[in-house]
DNA sequence: TTGAAAGCGCTAACAA
DNA sequence: TTGTTAGCGCTTTCAA
């Protein structure tokens, strides 16, 4: 059973008055005007103007109102889109970002968008007066994003890269990605090797295009073999069920998340992995080291990718008109998941 | 090696000029006041009055300017605190407060913050205007959560709960977990059952105390061995280490993260599971059930803990005065790793 | 170097 | 029912 308490508050609802910037002025003994300056640290404020100022701030425990801020300069305020909070990956790029926006004015709040309401929810951060946004692997089109970069600074995380773009990107070299994973599995003897992919088309389809190449590149071409899911158990699943038809001996999944659930799969199946079965995962996240996953897996440092999107806004706020556009390099980290031989 | 490319932009950089309400009031052809009521659905506007301005609102793709709005009334934006990113468990208590604001007008961003910064975070959040907090698993002191609630309507998830608050919360039953877990241990016919649980004091002390009066209740008192640790992987390597020193036959984690490494830890060891070590974990996340897992752990469906601080919160704005607090109850989902017979 | 004043986009009291 | 008006707390000219 369920418990509800209903206390009386120990104090009212009512919202106390903020400390403003009247105040400041008043204890410090100047024009509120001078505070304001003293804030945004600009030019023409004596160094004694501005001791009295912080230190009447300090004292009142004065913080700037950001609404107010916004409303005729900047926010100082950025927002983070992720497109769910369940892949720890995306917790690598957050602490990035954090550590990219330490030592700056910055403050980072986030929002997790669910492929039908990213538009309302980058609307919304703008309606805020943020300053700018960093999308993680968002699912906006490209003229979406082209839109949305010409009304706010903006980088994109894990899109393909465009070229000519209003917005800078950060993205994992993708097809190297695929091509590291195939060369890995091929040395070790397998041949048969599927991909389970995304159905939702992002950056999975450069790494769709390193697994084909690669493939080709080993003469491989026969058995080229993709599955593209929806993210859910129920797809991953399906996706898993139609490539074990043909008997695969290895299986690259497109994030670790996926290659968990094919490892279960498997297992219950019957299969033993890796000897039945080789799998491999991508993003190299915390669960891979994990004894009973073990997994090999592709790492494409999300802290990196952060701290660089981090970079690039800042860049942008204080001036930087051309968009840029970074390119990751991945590496592979093996462990028992795909070691074939002893 | 990583590669940059630079580009001009297709596009300028200058912030281009929102639609304001101005702009609505004159293609509807009233004043902006109107068009003001409109949006807050205020009393005393006719019908054609109010399709007009509607008409004019779509046409133009007008949104309202949040920081403007909540310079003077409410900005309709709630923030939400998390500990950290990692713990799929947090992504179900969003799933639940996002379901929790569907049907109003809020919209709740989030923010992560580590110990030393809640506070900042958390005055960040108020300097934005935003309407409400939610806080989950928050590291601050009774005391600064009571002057916290004082300031701005906050709901605290997971936190001891407290009567004669300033703020509502949501809790599970912890004092209840820790029971459920020792109850089916006991059964299955293990006497020394260890604990492995955190540093920082938290909601973590009422699931002890459930441990501990349960361990009485059976007759276990002399085998009552917690260890409390950082989140960390050393610390909770650490733990481990030291609980192993008493040969337990079985061992209850905070949280299912925790467990896995657990799993892995006494895996790595030479130990099976569950024959040898007996593993529960806490909040039945989705890996629990993945087959190299299996996981017993304790339910406490964060989505409805997420659904009720949401409600709890629309409440507050909507006038409630008294605060509320919230027990629910949780439940044992047994899986293999504590299954000790067939 | 400092301060006065206008105004950002909106809400809400008040007047018409 | 509608419109007028005074701010919310700040940034940013411009004048002193």
């Amino acid at each position: 059973m369920n418990k509800i308490e209903r206390n009386r508050p120990g104090q009212t609802n009512g919202k106390p008055k903020r400390v403003t910037i009247l105040q400041v002025a008043a204890d410090a003994g100047v024009s509120f005007a001078a505070v304001s300056k003293v804030l945004r640290n600009a030019y023409g404020v004596s160094e004694s103007l501005r001791e009295r100022v912080n230190a009447s701030i300090k004292k009142l425990g004065y913080t700037p109102n950001t609404a107010a801020r916004g409303l005729r300069g900047r926010s100082f305020v950025v927002g983070v889109v992720f497109p769910d909070m369940r892949n720890p990956f995306l917790a690598d790029i957050f602490a990035g970002i954090s550590a990219g926006f330490e030592r700056t004015p910055y403050q980072a709040v986030q929002g997790i968008a669910s492929q039908s309401n990213e538009r309302d929810l980058t609307q919304a951060m703008i309606d805020m007066q943020m300053d700018g946004l960093i999308l993680v692997s968002s699912s906006l089109s490209p003229e979406q994003l082209t839109d949305l970069g010409s009304r706010i600074p903006a980088v994109a995380i894990g899109n393909r890269p465009l070229v000519e773009t209003t917005f800078d990107t950060v993205n994992n070299n993708d097809e190297q990605s695929g091509r590291l994973v195939v060369q890995h599995l091929a040395k070790q003897g397998a041949e048969r090797i599927a991909m389970l992919s995304l159905e939702h088309p992002t950056a999975m389809r450069m790494r769709e295009s390193g697994y084909r190449h690669e493939m080709e590149a080993q003469g491989l071409s026969a058995y080229i073999n993709i599955a593209r899911t929806e993210q859910t158990p129920r797809g991953i699943y399906g996706g898993m069920e139609k490539l074990l038809e043909s008997r695969p001996q290895a299986l690259f999944c497109w994030c670790d998340a996926v290659a968990f659930e094919s490892i279960s799969h498997a297992r219950s199946n019957g299969l033993r992995v890796p000897e039945d079965l080789a799998i491999v995962g991508h993003d190299n996240t915390v669960y891979c080291a994990l004894d009973q996953n073990s997994l090999t897996s592709v790492d494409q440092s999300g802290e990196q990718i952060g701290t660089h999107a981090a970079r690039l806004l800042v860049e942008r706020f204080e001036g930087r008109i051309e968009t840029e556009q970074i390119l990751l390099q991945p590496r592979l980290v093996v462990r028992r998941s795909s070691t074939l031989d002893g």
